[in-house]
DNA sequence: GACTGATACGAACGGTCGTACTATTCTTGT
DNA sequence: ACAAGAATAGTACGACCGTTCGTATCAGTC
């Protein structure tokens, strides 16, 4: 997420630069409050000379999405992988995952989180790709969840989904009540959750 | 939200009809997406005419929001109102929160919701409102809850904070799921969290 | 030293935004 | 039926939107 090393081109160091500073706005002011006038003072440069690195605002909406996306993945998803399969495995994701939304980097919380309420009614390739992102994050959770069942930590009648479902329900509400509401006891409450919901499939 | 009946003046009426069709705009485009010209044309009105009615942008949006809120109470709070004190009632909120999410009336889900992640980041008195209305309807969820365990229902060490969190968990996620990813069996894995997180506080 | 491609800038386009003013039409009470 | 006043339309504004175009700067190649 850092201004990344040489051995690149200006132009990519130039543009890998402007999305991370897309991000943190777009983790504020949304999907639809990124702007090209306000990124390119963002960031130095002249709206026109932005524009030219994207071709289109869509363009630049679907960069910055991917450049989180990949973000999550190293913050969130790589560092669960390296924990032991099963439910550390998933723990850790979700905790990885609740660390991302507060994290220091992106101000406004996650940016797809924040894009899925404003893109849900508008079809096309950013709804596309929010939604992509998504499915596969879930997935992943599944995945995580039958890794469980089969290293005999939860009950074989487990139904991943399910807990791929609440799971996601918990980080969503994590989300909306700490930026909205200024909920403090957030995170403590999400963990509480999480641990009744998995003892609920807890092998007997 | 359909036009209401006669004896009221000309202005509160057609006043009534613009945040009726603000609202379905809302449930769409979100609060950002609603702007003066889109919703004059709507109308039929002209922009300065229906700009005449609340004076500014951020008076409509505040004005749809209370008009959101108040059909929220009687189309979720009121009929849930009229079932037993304890879990029935508690169920009915859940249940009709549930419905009113995927209503007909909203085709781009809840308004409050939906501005809940447009405003987060947004202090002034749009996100004021917003987190107004939620956090009175927490309350109401965790009144609904110490009844139920005042009533026997659920055991004396029940969190009724944890719950109202959960549930609030549970709701968005089926917002989410169903809005962004088509998710056809949210409600059905809705009731199923609600079901055994109730039955974790259950008397025993 | 001339040429080329990448990179960025400044100015301008048509369009929409919210808002302010004035004029007109329509309701309503008498 | 008519005047008073509410309700709506018309017009204009400055700001910002995404986008396009022509141009300037600079690195590297021949």
């Amino acid at each position: 997420m850092n201004a990344q090393a040489q051995s690149t081109t200006k132009g990519e160091r130039t543009r890998a630069a402007i999305l991370d500073e897309a991000l943190r706005i777009v983790s504020k002011a949304g999907l639809d409050g990124l702007t090209i006038g306000t990124l390119a003072d963002a960031t130095g440069l002249s709206k026109s000379g932005l524009f030219a690195h994207f071709g289109s605002r869509e363009e630049l909406l679907l960069a910055v999405l991917a450049h989180g996306q990949a973000e999550f993945g190293e913050v969130v998803f790589q560092p669960a992988m390296a924990k032991p399969r099963g439910l550390p495995r998933l723990r850790a994701m979700f905790v990885n995952w609740l660390a991302w939304t507060e994290s220091a980097e992106l101000p406004g919380g996650c940016p797809m989180i924040g894009g899925a309420s404003e893109f849900d009614d508008k079809p096309g390739p950013v709804r596309d790709m929010l939604a992509g992102g998504q499915r596969a994050w879930i997935e992943t959770l599944k995945r995580a969840v039958r890794q469980a069942v089969e290293e005999g930590q939860l009950s074989e009648d487990t139904d991943p989904e399910q807990i791929a479902f609440e799971i996601f329900g918990i980080a969503l509400v994590v989300h909306h009540h700490r930026r909205l509401l200024g909920y403090k006891k957030a995170r403590e409450r999400a963990l509480i959750a999480l641990d009744s919901l998995l003892k609920r499939y807890a092998v007997s």
